[in-house]
DNA sequence: AACTCGGGGCA
DNA sequence: TGCCCAGAGTT
């Protein structure tokens, strides 16, 4: 089977395994997108959905965020991992995005990630998300996945990203992420992958060299 | 490439 | 208790 069969088996499937793959994560606001997103790195989807939605009744746009005092957006988000830092870097995004960006988020890459916490990750899940750009975000999970299925034989992340972007529809892009992300979460775990119980287990090349 | 950050969920 | 996590930044 050719990793673009792969990819339609993998929608299919993943597709009912997971359904409603848009999660609490992905807000319509590109602001609270990239908040949340910033918050999310290395911390549950729950955790960060807790904070969110106080945080955003509080802060729903970047004007307001940005008014804030820092000890007060540390006590909204203390919950969360490195979340001195986060709290930090949330404020300082929202002043950079009202007195640079006209209190917007910027649609390109290179002016994402020279945002504090910011990285590539990030930077794509906005761009694909928020502004529909064909861009693959990579995290752990979609790297480990996509390797052991066997779509792609990559050892970096940056390889990934662009080798999925070849063989991936771009309209299915989203899509593709949540399920690879959850998949790799809760089955095709790091340490102990349940292949027994994954319904992909048979066009897999890991679970066939561990059974 | 290796290290730091570091609260909370879960076995 | 110990292990590990929807990455990013620094050295």
């Amino acid at each position: 089977m050719t990793p673009k069969e792969k990819i339609v088996l993998l929608k299919e499937v993943l597709g009912s395994r997971y359904p409603n793959p848009k999660s609490e994560l992905n807000y319509e606001n590109p602001f609270q997108l990239l908040i949340a997103t910033i918050l999310a790195a290395q911390s549950t989807d729950r955790q960060v959905n807790v904070i969110t939605r106080e945080l955003f009744k509080v802060a729903p746009d970047a004007n307001s965020l940005s008014r804030m005092e820092l000890d007060e957006v540390k006590n909204l988000v203390r919950s969360i991992n490195y979340f001195n830092n986060k709290a930090k870097n949330i404020l300082e995004v929202s002043r950079i995005l009202v007195n640079e960006y006209e209190g917007r988020v910027p649609d390109r890459r290179a002016a994402l990630e020279s945002l504090p916490g910011v990285g590539r990750k990030t930077a794509n899940v906005v761009l694909s998300n928020a502004f529909r750009q064909p861009v693959m975000p990579v995290d752990t999970h979609v790297h480990r996945v996509s390797n052991r299925i066997g779509v792609v034989k990559t050892g970096k992340v940056e390889e990934t990203e662009t080798e999925l972007m070849k063989i991936i529809p771009e309209a299915w892009v989203i899509d593709f992420h949540h399920y690879l992300l959850l998949h790799g979460r809760y089955t095709c775990k790091a340490k102990k992958p349940e292949c027994q119980n994954c319904p992909l287990s048979f066009v897999c090349d890991y679970a066939q060299l561990h059974s």
